[in-house]
Order: structure tokens, then C-alpha cells, then sequence
DNA sequence: CTTCGTTTGTGACGAGGGTGACCAAGTCGT
DNA sequence: ACGACTTGGTCACCCTCGTCACAAACGAAG
């Protein structure tokens, strides 16, 4: 999994240069393990214990949700310069995951184990406020989930998950079923398969076997 | 508002010095701003500035979000012990809460200027622990009300919020309106008194004018 | 090309829950 | 005691969304 150094320590250095400060980056490029990993990958899954910080060098995650019946939610995705602050409640002695993470796409990252982060609290600045602020993203991201859930309905929230993939993905045309969508919503699929219907009349976007081209978004 | 500073302190000390080291309870009986404050107080508002970190002695309150119609809905409520990590974005450089805060009993508390918080960071290792475990909780509560609205309907949701009543009040004989009800959990005084009715014929509660006392929980 | 699994389109139906209307019963001020 | 206001109970109705059912379209493998 492991590729030239060279490679990851410029990628890195492009991405968290501004944020962490030098003397942690060569500690990083000694005690992370950098990965690619390919798209639909699972990273975490709930219950499992994390013994592992990720930083997001390329690529994306999906957070997600399940109920005790399996069924799953998508709360936000991961970008490139994220981490996953949830993880972070390892420092805490919490021992169990309580989402699940799926890479969205081909993903590269480094893993920062839990106990080098944690001495890094203490001796780098920038460390302290890089996991500080990554708290807050997620806290904003999950309000962002939760206003979704409690105050809009399911066509509006079906356009701002396809602008999310758009972003996420780079693309316009995303590769997708109408299961999927209803998976990450929580509905069924009839549902998606007549309002994507009733989109693409609307001249939002085209349908497309395994695909959803956009036009407005 | 403030009170015999004795008072207060052998409270903080009671509920803290097992979380807190000692010098900082001392730094924090400095700095700190104790406060009364009645039930029904907004102590936060969506828009303002927070320029200090409130640490719960006694009491409880309610956390809200706001859509931009002003519907609200309840996020958690914060009990003895806690601390509204939402308000240390603060330290992140964050301006404005995106959340409603509002007692919901007669409350004391201490509030530690966001300049203060800051410092302590950086000096008082039990004080970054306390924050970052402070943050981990609020992310659980969060997922917890995430779960409420994308997996619970609302019979099992009402049940979930009058549970959380009783524990927060201590007291099964719960004082409140079939709208306040409907407001938390954003909907209908209308479907409100449909399901509280339809409890009171199971037998697990019984109502009366401005109160609902519960049986079963 | 045929077969089979997967994906999509659509009709019919029902349950959950939101809305408007209205009245009864308390509560408060004067 | 009077009216005005707040709170609660209930009916009728509607809309959104979930479910069942089934057919058509497509793609991959033989």
C-alpha cells in the first residue's frame, strides 16, 4: 500500500504546510503510514476501535450512520486537508467507532497512530488547533444533517445531495444507481427513481443507465 | 447575579476537582464569572458572538437549532457537569453560534472568557482534555438526535423526549404545554395532543391543564 | 442471440402526520 | 361576575412518502 515517500511527503506538504508547522510535518513523515486505498473501501466500520488518525490527502470519504437495524444514513463527506475528528475521541479512552466510513472515491491518506497524535497535543500548537478545528467542521456538518433531516423535504434534500456528489466527485456525471441514492437518504428507491423522474422533466439533469448527468446544480 | 463566592466554589470543587487539577480550579475561581440564572433564559442566540465558555454547576439547558424560518428543534440538553463545546469555536476564531441555548430550570453556572479558555489550552493539560472530551460528547448527542429523526417515528420520538423530561427535572410530574411539546420536536400541537392522548389510554401517563404526569418511562 | 440478473419506470394503495376549524374548559384581569 | 385569552380535544381533509406489484430496458456471460 505504501508508495514512494518522495511522492506523499510533497503531497502533504502542498496540502498542510499553511496549517501544521515544519518541525510536526517531519514528525508526521516519520510515524504516518501512507495508504491509497480505492474507492468503496471501508475504513471503519461501528464498533470497531480506532488506534488511527487519518489526514485526507486526495480523494474522498462518506460518513455515515446506522441504526440497529442496519439501515444507514449519510451524514457528510471527508475532503482532501480533512480528518475524521470522530476518530480523535480515541485520545479520549472512547474505544468504539459509532459511524461507518466508505471511501467515495480513490483515496489517499495518512494515518497518524493514536498515541503519536496524542503526544502531539501537548508538544505542537498547531496540532491542538488542527484537531480543534476538525471538531468543529464536523459539529458544522452535522447541524448541516441535522436541518436537512428536520426541516426539509425529500425533493430539496435529494438536489443537495446530487450538488454534494457533483462537487465530491469533480464531475457532472455521476456514476450512481437509484439505490444508492436512496440508501445515502434513507428512502426506497421508487421514491428516488419519481423524483429524479420529475427532475429530469424539469430539465435538471438527464437519466441514465447507472448514471445521473446534471445540468443545473 | 454573582453570589458568596464560597458558595460556588465548594460547588465547582465538588462537581470538577476530579476532571480539573487543582491550580486551575484556583485559576478558574479568578477568572471565572459565576452566574444565577432563572429557568426560560436565552443564554444564546443564533447569530451572536461568544466571547465565553459556560461551565454547568446545576441546572440544565436546553440546545436548539433554528431553520431560517425560525422553526426550531431540539438538539440535547447539557446537565450538571457539562460545558457547551459549540461555544469554544470560539477559540477556533469562529463568530457566531448557530445554535439556541434557553434554561430549562433555574440554572448556576461559571462563565470562563474565551481569552482565559485560551490560555489554559496551552497550560493546563486537564483543561485541553476536558474540552476535546467535552466536544466527543456534543458529537454523540448530535448523532443521537440524528438517529431520532432519520430512524424513530414520532410516537417512539415523544416517548425519547418525556423520558428525557423526567430525568432532566427529576420529577415525573412534568409541567408543560402540549405546544412547547410540538415546538421541540418540530411539529403540531394538533398531532401533540393526538399521540399524548392516545399514551394516556395505554396507560403510560396521564394529563392534565399544563402538565403531563408521567406513570411509566 | 439467448438467458439471466440488475436497473429503471410506473400504477395503485395506504399510513403517518400536517392543517384548518371549532368548541369546551380553564385562567386571568378588572 | 364578565369578557378575553390560553390550553386542550376532536373532526375532516390533504399531502408526502413508503410499499407492493409488475413490466420494460439494459448489460454481461455463455
Amino acid at each position: 500500500m505504501t508508495s514512494n515517500p518522495i511522492d506523499w511527503h510533497q503531497q502533504a506538504r502542498a496540502r498542510f504546510s499553511g496549517i501544521l508547522e515544519a518541525p510536526l510535518l517531519e514528525d508526521l513523515f516519520i510515524h504516518g503510514h501512507h495508504m491509497r486505498v480505492p474507492e468503496g473501501t471501508m475504513l471503519m466500520d461501528v464498533g470497531q476501535h480506532m488506534d488511527a488518525v487519518p489526514l485526507l490527502l486526495e480523494g474522498a470519504i462518506k460518513i455515515m450512520r446506522l441504526d440497529p437495524e442496519g439501515d444507514e444514513i449519510l451524514l457528510y463527506f471527508l475532503e482532501s486537508g480533512d480528518s475524521c475528528a470522530l476518530s480523535m475521541g480515541t485520545y479520549m479512552g472512547s474505544t468504539k467507532s459509532s459511524i461507518r466510513a466508505v471511501t467515495e472515491r480513490d483515496t489517499t491518506l495518512v494515518m497518524v497512530p493514536a498515541a503519536v497524535g496524542q503526544t502531539w497535543m501537548r508538544t505542537f500548537p498547531s496540532w491542538s488547533a488542527f484537531v480543534m478545528e476538525s471538531y468543529q467542521s464536523r459539529l458544522e456538518e452535522m447541524l448541516t444533517a441535522i436541518d436537512a433531516l428536520a426541516f426539509m423535504d425529500l425533493p430539496t434534500r435529494l438536489k443537495r445531495y446530487l450538488s454534494d456528489k457533483v462537487k465530491i466527485q469533480g464531475d457532472t456525471k455521476l456514476h450512481t444507481t437509484h439505490q444508492d441514492i436512496a440508501n445515502d437518504l434513507h428512502t426506497s428507491r421508487v421514491v428516488i427513481s419519481r423524483l429524479l423522474k420529475s427532475l429530469e422533466r424539469e430539465g435538471i439533469l438527464s437519466l441514465h443507465r447507472n448514471a445521473v448527468h446534471m445540468h443545473e446544480f
